[in-house]
DNA sequence: AATTAAATTTAGACAAGTCTAAATTTAATT
DNA sequence: AATTAAATTTAGACTTGTCTAAATTTAATT
């Protein structure tokens, strides 16, 4: 098996791909892991040289399937953790993170599927992220980002761009929750900010920034 | 925080220390680890720089105050997973000691609490073995091992001294299982045998060997 | 008490994962 | 196309936790 680390390199570089569908390159995980770029050199010639990732000098890396695979494993057990943690354990989704991030790296696929099976096999996590099958297979819904609806358009709140623990009290405190229905009732035009309509009922307003960090299924 | 290494040789000596009640041994921990005694010797040295153990060269190993507290918080939580993956996750108490190795090491105190009051706030683990408190405090019952039971003398299993996979299945094979009632009904000179009667019914004739790591309470 | 055996420690080495400083490659811009 | 800036890699080093082989200390036994 293999380290900590290594499964962490993987996580990131599955994670950064899914953003930018270019290569993942290693400042973008220096900068994530807040290492030095040097270090990230060095961690990705052994994953290279152990076929878990497609690494080219200078021009950034891809995983290979069995990197890929790992990469959704780790995520897996990270987003069934964190459903553990808020279901049964009664955190909240800003709370949740740092201990999965811990958690994920427990490895005994019994565990998992038998933790899956008494979480009730959910499908999205505590923050609306899709929990990837025991094969591996992720269900992606199709969301929009509030900031690219139009006036009068509705939907449910079903993700979030952003993860950081003060977005996630913001949006708790503002009612943005998942499964909340919104409606916008209006874009500013001065600078972006989104008037809302939550439930038919609250009206919030948030920012242009704020709007391109939470999802919605039409 | 320490690292898992270190929280793994503060158990071992914790545990080593509870059988023997002198030092603890170089040999001993090597042992245990399967590791060199010259590996020992090093990290021996290192825990001792951080003030938790007392260490003097030649002559084994104590557990400072803190690290005594180090090792009973890692017992703690290795116990209550053991009792979360049998009570929730339907494992056997054969099956659970690795995975709560890896699960022992998450450094959350708030998911230890929070775990604790979800299972109950258990007082023994699956294997009769006591859960320390949040404070670190152990109720250890008045145990007593088969082997050292006369004839007529009754009990109640309620703990073990050997923990292996073999055991624990053998142990339940023979319906030997955490309070089960028994009656000692004779004792073979010849070997030390022990000829049992369970919960006032079944017979069951253990080695000494097995009568040596079953304990019961009177 | 002297000698031998067992336990323990020292010395020097290695892999993993990180660092700094310097060198190299790619991309951007004149 | 040449030059500069940014990104990346190389080289050499450090820490953690392990190793082997050799040296030392303690314990056992004659």
């Amino acid at each position: 098996m293999g380290s900590f680390t290594e499964e962490n390199y993987l996580k990131a570089i599955y994670h950064l791909s899914e953003n930018d569908l270019s290569p993942v390159t290693t400042n973008g995980i220096s900068d994530l892991f807040n290492i030095k770029a040097a270090s990230v050199t060095d961690m990705l010639k052994k994953l290279a040289n152990k076929q878990l990732i497609n690494y080219i000098k200078y021009q950034g890396v891809t995983l290979t399937p069995s990197g890929k695979n790992t990469a959704i494993e780790v995520i897996r057990k990270h987003r069934l953790w964190e459903v553990f943690l808020v279901d049964k354990l009664g955190f909240k989704w800003d709370e949740v993170h740092d201990i999965a991030e811990d958690l994920e790296h427990v490895n005994s696929a019994l565990l998992t599927e038998r933790l899956d099976n008494f979480l009730g096999n959910p499908k999205i996590d505590p923050h609306g992220d899709p929990i990837p099958d025991k094969f591996g297979k992720i269900k992606q819904q199709k969301l929009v980002k509030i900031s690219a609806m139009k006036a009068d358009a509705i939907g449910t709140i079903s993700g979030i761009c952003e993860h950081s623990a003060v977005f996630l009290k913001y949006l708790e405190k503002a009612g943005l929750l998942l499964g909340t229905k919104v409606k916008i009732k209006e874009i500013i035009e001065f600078d972006g900010s989104a008037v809302l309509i939550l439930d038919k009922k609250t009206e919030v307003t948030i920012s242009r920034e704020a709007a391109k960090n939470i999802l919605v299924v039409l």
